[in-house]
RNA sequence: GGGCGGUUAGCUCAGCGGUAGAGCACUCGCCUUACAAGCGAGGGGUCACUGGUUCGAACCCAGUACCGCCCACCA
């Protein structure tokens, strides 16, 4: 035992040691029911850690801890989730190069020290080899945080989500959701990002304010022109037909009648259908393919042609669609978004269908979440999984799946159900991206040497994972690869929600580890973010649906966001993000797991330096008090001392009570109420009952055995009710004077005994009144009091620990007396 | 437009039917043999607003106003 405790140090110390002794590793040998098994998210590594996630971290690490100590074995891996286009993204900025898929591996290749100002075009194979290097950096560092916040994580267990087990599980899942018409390829309008040059999904749209303008045209119709009013010009050459509500007034007689669009002269027809809004523009509005999500409905349901225009590139396609002639359409073939609206603008000008100037607007516009430009939408051959956007009856099952999962807290279910109630179309999961998990599916190629999408070949799942650029389907030789009669690869590859859905499944080595994975599927906790339900938390159960017919675990919680003092949230763009390093380091990883801790789910949290400063004062108070306690009791005789005093039998009594409330707080996920409980009762002890019992405690004796024996016992429970909140001083103090990890300790249990938290209430109170007066007279506790009189019905419960009051007091004589309520005369000096 | 939270002391939050709470901050005092990175004491609130239910409302009900978030087919 120290002389003077410090926190000084204590993470290094205390890490190393607990993985060379692997205090949390999971003991595989145990039976489901003994397990306890968390779904932990996997943080993306291409980003940065932040202290939002330290905060809901600690949550998940707490709950392990507590679970570890009442007795389970507990299943709890971390992964890290590498794979995906933040990768991409990050080796495009970090090495200044870009993935060309069709130049040639250079195994010779190099990326200069600093990126250039252009990118160096790279071939797929390369540009892979990058974001596996780079990953492995930011793994490093972000494992040292984890591993400072004193995370019980199983690091044996670690997975990352381009690593061999999770493509393989990616695959098989995929393969088995394809076999049972789960997955199916489609030609379809896709939301398009034209900078990544990717398909996206409904789960990754945000809605963004963007500038625009009102364009006001003219159609020409029988009776004369139709003006229509559109904010992109750009698509007239895409318009198939005017749609207006069946019921505006104004539209009755062009309904069913045709009109020639301006500049291009194309006949369209003029329908109806209830979603055209009268009140938006002139009431009628052009349909085109496609410039908006409400253009497919309206495309879909009227069944109108295609006419596409937009290309892969963002760009419009060089050829003009069926039926528009290339004059005028040569004058934006090829061209951005931009200019061919510019262009068009000037044509309609020119050509007088324009009616007046177009009106600056700002309006919504949807996004893909990590992208910078408008999403356009694109006919594309894509990957989809159901989802129930569009099976009512589906829908209905994955929402009753939802109402079996214990959400803590609850209300945080009505996002998953509005979720899945608003589902618009099935899950696309194909990216047309480089580092992610392939497809394991070819395609026949037929004489021509065209692909037969109608008939993939898909891989066998012994032979997973598999990457099928490189290898070649059952049946196939290598020769055969793109020639005509033979194979081709599917070029694309997973999006990352579609191998993180999977998390239980990989962590729990599905299909590979078949006795370990019956052990911790279903998994008991899945913790994440309130953001990510539409994403993380509906698809993991989706897979689960399909695969084992189960929800993938028995209680969800989320935790909130850490917001700044502005109660924005924080985020690195708006510059106002502590990094988690430095926050561990100048505050104490118990003090930061502090401020963590009192943060209830799904409450948004105020960042609060204060905090910090509080958890630390208490980490070094525990530390303190661990020390006067130890250092009482070497000298007494052999064999646990018997606790006799009332004072101390009453103290254990409340802590008692703590124990037991602080463990129903646990079972039902408030970890904030266990530790408010402990920490209240823990500072109730070193203010009032080890101040009442010092005395008595230094003077040898049987009072003093008692004492100590009391002192003892109650540090003992303590320090393992704090341990799953502030495991490195807890640990340290237990390891003076106890065997083993108090991380391995048992959870105390509420410890019977006869005696009554009454008197030490009392007894405290009367100290506390003996307190004011000496410090309203201005006096040193330590001042003496000639006199005090108690009187009141109390009176009897501070007789049985007068002695210690008069001690902690100072009091020369004591006096009791007959009254209704409690009075406390002080006569001082 | 629909939904979900929130609004309590200067700040961060607890309380969710029975006389307003904690910590921080602030003020005053104390070197008291675990801790001065400590200890003791104190000041400070018409519990957002308006109605209603009740013997009694911060707490339940209805509505309003702000704040935050989620969702949505806003040419």
């Amino acid at each position: 035992m120290p002389e003077k405790p410090t926190l000084d140090g204590l993470e290094q110390v205390w890490v190393a040691r607990w993985e060379a002794d692997g205090t949390y590793l999971f003991d595989r040998s145990r039976p489901r029911e003994q397990v306890y098994s968390i779904d932990t998210p996997p943080p993306t590594v291409s980003g940065s850690l932040h202290v939002g996630h330290v905060f809901s971290f600690t949550h998940t690490d707490i709950m392990a801890r507590y679970q570890r100590m009442i007795g389970k074995a507990v299943f709890y891996p971390i992964g890290w989730d590498d794979n995906g286009l933040a990768t991409e993204r990050r080796v495009q900025n970090v090495y200044g190069v870009r993935c060309d898929p069709s130049l040639p591996y250079d195994p010779e290749f190099v990326p200069p020290d600093k990126p250039g100002k252009r990118e160096i075009p790279i071939s797929r194979r390369n540009f892979v080899e990058l974001c596996h290097k780079l990953t492995a950096i930011d793994e490093q560092a972000f494992e040292e945080v984890w591993r400072r916040v004193g995370l019980s994580v199983d690091w044996s267990l670690l997975y990352t989500t381009i690593g061999d087990g999770a493509r393989a599980v990616s695959q098989r899942a995929f393969l088995r959701n394809l076999r049972r018409g789960e997955a199916y390829l489609a030609e379809a309008p896709t939301l398009w990002d034209v900078s990544f040059r990717t398909a996206v999904a409904q789960a990754e749209l945000e809605d963004r304010e963007w500038p625009g303008a009102f364009h006001r045209i003219s159609f020409y119709g029988e009776k004369g022109p139709v003006w229509v009013e559109t904010t992109r010009p750009e698509l007239l050459p895409a318009c198939v037909a005017l749609v207006a509500h069946p019921s505006d007034e104004r539209y009755q007689d062009l309904f069913g009648t045709s009109v020639l669009t301006p500049l291009f002269g194309v006949e369209v027809p003029v329908l109806a259908h209830h979603l055209a809004e009268p009140d938006k523009g002139s009431g009628i509005a052009m349909i085109c393919t496609f410039g908006d999500i409400t253009d497919v409905t309206w495309w879909r349901e009227l069944r109108l042609p295609t006419r596409p225009v937009i290309g892969w590139d963002g760009r419009l396609l060089p050829e003009p669609p069926e039926g528009v002639e290339p004059e005028p359409y040569k004058e934006v073939a090829g061209k951005t978004v931009h200019s061919a609206r510019e262009r068009i603008v000037e044509l309609l000008r020119e050509s007088g269908d324009l009616g007046g100037e177009p009106r600056p607007v700002t309006r919504t516009v949807k996004f893909y979440e990590k992208g910078d430009k408008p999403l356009e939408i694109v006919t594309t051959r894509q990957w989809y999984i159901r989802n129930g956007g569009r099976d009512a009856e589906l829908r209905e099952r994955f929402l009753e799946r939802g109402r079996e999962l214990a959400w803590h807290p609850p209300h945080m279910r009505v996002r998953y159900d509005n979720w899945v109630e608003g589902l618009t179309g099935d899950w696309l999961i194909s990216r047309q991206r480089f580092f992610g998990v392939p497809f394991p599916v070819w395609y026949p190629l037929d004489d021509d040497g065209q692909p037969v999408h109608d008939a993939p070949i898909a891989a066998s799942e012994e032979a997973l994972p598999v990457d099928p650029s490189t290898d070649v389907p059952p049946g196939y030789t290598e020769e055969q690869r793109g020639v005509p009669g033979g194979f081709t690869a599917d070029p694309d590859v997973m999006d990352t929600w579609a191998t993180s859905s999977l998390t239980p499944q990989i962590a729990g080595r599905w299909a590979s580890d078949d006795d370990l994975f019956q052990r911790v599927y279903p998994a008991d906790l899945r913790p994440q973010a309130h953001e990510i339900i539409r994403t993380w938390l509906f698809s993991t159960v989706l897979r689960s649906h399909y695969e084992f017919d189960k929800a993938p675990w028995s209680d969800v919680a989320i935790s909130g966001w850490i917001l700044d003092p502005d109660r924005k949230k924080m985020s690195k763009s708006k510059g106002n993000v502590v990094t988690p390093m430095d926050l561990l380091e100048q505050h104490g990883s118990d003090a930061v797991r502090y401020w963590a801790a009192n943060g209830r789910y799904g409450v948004d949290t105020a960042f609060d330096a204060g905090q910090l400063k509080i958890g630390r004062r208490l980490a070094i108070k525990i530390l303190n008090a661990s020390k006067f306690v130890l250092g009482l009791a070497e000298s007494d005789g052999p064999g646990p001392a018997e606790v006799t005093e009332p004072l101390d039998r009453s103290m254990l009594a409340a802590l008692a009570d703590v124990v037991r409330e602080a463990t129903e707080a646990f079972q039902v996920y408030d970890h904030t109420r266990a530790l408010e409980a402990v920490e209240r009762f823990f500072w109730a002890f070193c203010d009032d009952y080890l101040e009442l019992v010092k005395a008595r405690a230094y003077e040898p004796g049987p009072g003093a055995a008692s004492a100590h024996a009391a002192l003892r016992q109650a540090l003992d429970v303590l320090l393992r009710l704090f341990a799953p909140f502030l495991p490195f001083v807890t640990e340290e103090a237990w390891s003076w004077w106890r065997d083993g990890s108090v991380h391995r300790a048992p959870w105390p249990a509420p410890e019977p005994g006869d005696g009554d938290p009454a008197v030490l209430a009392v007894a405290s109170e009367v100290l506390r009144r003996v307190r004011k007066a000496k410090s309203e007279a201005k006096l040193s506790m330590r001042a003496e009091v000639s006199r005090l009189t108690v009187a009141g019905p109390e009176a009897g419960l501070v007789r049985q620990a007068q002695d210690d009051v008069c001690a902690a007091g100072n009091v020369e004589e004591f006096v009791l007396d007959h009254g209704d309520e409690l009075t406390v005369e002080v006569r001082l000096g």
